[in-house]
DNA sequence: CCGAAATTCTACAACGATGCAAAAGGGTCC
DNA sequence: GGACCCTTTTGCATCGTTGTAGAATTTCGG
């Protein structure tokens, strides 16, 4: 069994309440009495029980992510870097998968589970408006990401529409005009999808070309497999079109291959603009143009901002909205014009 | 403040032993208390608090899971595959990075956070023989993937030689001689990075093809660029190959990119081959030959035999070793011969 | 209708830590 | 030398749960 407080006492012959003044570095401990508690210690290999701390001072230190999947690398490279920031402040991560699940995500903001944690970051994908009212918790909670609902809650994520409409003027600039879109989501009202089609139709109404729907394809997850059967329906539909956006890497990546696949060249017949900058876009051939959404800066963010709320003590401060800074990393599927 | 057991045993009007009783499916409580129970819990919206639980009984219902980073695919994969398992068996999982350095795996191994966790698993990559005491700790541990050192403990991993050995007899099959390697780690005595090298000198040997170092890349950390580094190098060099096997898909990819853009032709001038059948290799341009090392299974592998380890009671069980079983995936980028 | 055997419920003591408040120890000053 | 104050140490209650053991209640055979 692992020594405990009284363990060391006993054999430092101290109270249990001196050594745990000596691991809390109450001021009021003689330099003597320091070294022979800590002399025990180090004997002992004694290690404090984090959940016996965690029940007394109702801090457990970790904090929960709950990310759709880490199967999709914006996710995974996302959770690696909360992780890590959260590493540097001395914290634990619980990674909970909802799969993008409505049921999953209230299931999960409602579970017992989360009494093991401080508060929760969450990327929301399938809860709609009429689930919003979930989001009134005990507990601090921040979204990372574009939220689906409206809901006064901390949210950290990026221009979504400014960011799309960006992309979109990019290839405009660079002479195309039929720029197919890969990744909508119908009847969602607020999230990315939504947010970056309507940056998408307002950089066609800037430079006054037409939307026209035949060019936009759905895709519910987005997963390498979504882009690629969103690129073969659209190739099906048989409309001209000289450029893709997609709404996230993977799917502008497994796009781009069916599009390679069918015989056009890239970026030549079609330029393709993706949206994450994971790491692999960099490697693909052609390397892909993307958005870069300051990733990290939305990791530190999101962690940070949680921090806030969970050493608050006072009245609660109301919900504030963080943004991220977007920028467009030129690559080989689409240069600039 | 979060309802208690009292408070719904005020609410109930029962002691709060039998709220307790009725939480943990007690058998002997009349139909009517438990009804009663049920309700008070409902109407408070009751959950109880898993610190306290787990202090008391000494479980946690948590695993902690070590690898290098979420950054890289395999792991990622990996990782999502082991939460959702976990899920299944109504497990928490703690996500810990190591970066793959041996201080941080020693200081993991020691670090009293894992108090919260009933097991866990890693992916050892740092530490050496000489850190292999470190592994003797008082609670369940299961590694994953091949260790780097030997040490008497339960081991989930994979046929590394011989998927090596097959990915090479494959490449040889088809009638390349002059085969590649990038991803070697050098001075290692037992980690994946050696036995795969072991496995193609096996089969260069059966083939009677000789074994030349100048077809060997070192790369330590095996992500996309170090594998394009590596692949630069390996053209500096300015010696004739006519294939590549890459340690991992991410290098391979990476690798395959810098081969292009020197003008050679994958397949036609150089196959490649990759190793973990990553979601991407079927979609890179050429699509990766790879071996599939049998991830769901490991994964699923890897948290039942903690999970065993965990529920054991009597003297320890000696330790187990389980190796997944592996599949060559015939793609573009090496076509069988 | 009694007594024994079941069933159902409750009281109390942990688990291992921290917070508070009071006790013990040690100087200083008049 | 005693009063007072500051430093250092300690004791006790407590966090919210579960295990054990025994008390209260019900059931049931004779």
């Amino acid at each position: 069994m692992a020594a405990t407080l009284r363990d060391v006492a006993k054999l430092a012959g101290v109270s249990f309440k001196t050594v745990s003044n000596v691991i809390n570095d109450y001021p009021h401990v003689r330099p003597a009495t320091r070294e022979k508690v800590e002399r025990a210690i180090a004997e002992l290999g004694y290690k404090p029980n984090l959940n016996a701390r965690s029940l007394r001072s109702g801090r457990t230190d970790t904090v929960a992510l709950a990310v759709p999947e880490l199967n999709l690398s914006y996710f995974a490279e996302l959770a690696g870097m909360v992780i890590a920031a959260a590493e540097e402040s001395g914290l634990t991560v619980v990674v909970e998968q909802t799969g993008g699940d409505r049921d999953r995500e209230l299931a999960l903001l409602r579970s017992p589970r989360l009494s093991m944690t401080d508060g929760l970051i969450l990327s929301p994908l399938g809860m709609g408006q009429e689930d919003a009212g979930a989001l009134d918790v005990p507990f601090p909670l921040v979204l990372l990401g574009e939220r689906t609902f409206d809901w006064p809650c901390d949210h950290v994520t990026m221009r979504n529409t400014e960011a799309a409409r960006a992309a979109t003027e990019y290839l405009l600039d660079s002479g195309r005009r039929r720029i197919a879109v890969i990744g909508e989501h119908e009847g969602e009202v607020m999230g990315s999808a939504r947010l970056r089609l309507r940056g998408y139709r307002e950089a066609l109404a800037e430079h006054g070309v037409p939307y026209d729907p035949a060019l936009v394809v759905r895709a519910t997850l987005w997963h390498r497999a979504d882009g690629a059967r969103a690129m073969h329906e659209l190739l099906d539909r048989d409309v001209p079109f000289d450029a893709v956006f997609g709404f996230n890497d993977t799917m502008a990546l497994g796009a781009m291959r069916v599009l390679q696949e069918a015989g056009r060249r890239v970026p030549e017949d079609v330029a393709v603009i993706g949206f994450d900058d994971l790491d692999e876009a960099a490697y693909s051939i052609p390397s892909l143009t993307t958005v870069d959404p300051g990733r990290e800066w939305l990791a530190r963010t999101a962690l940070g901002t949680l921090l806030e709320r969970i050493a608050e003590t006072g009245p609660k401060q109301p919900p504030r909205t963080e943004l991220a800074d977007f920028t467009i990393v030129e690559r080989e599927s689409a240069p600039r014009g």
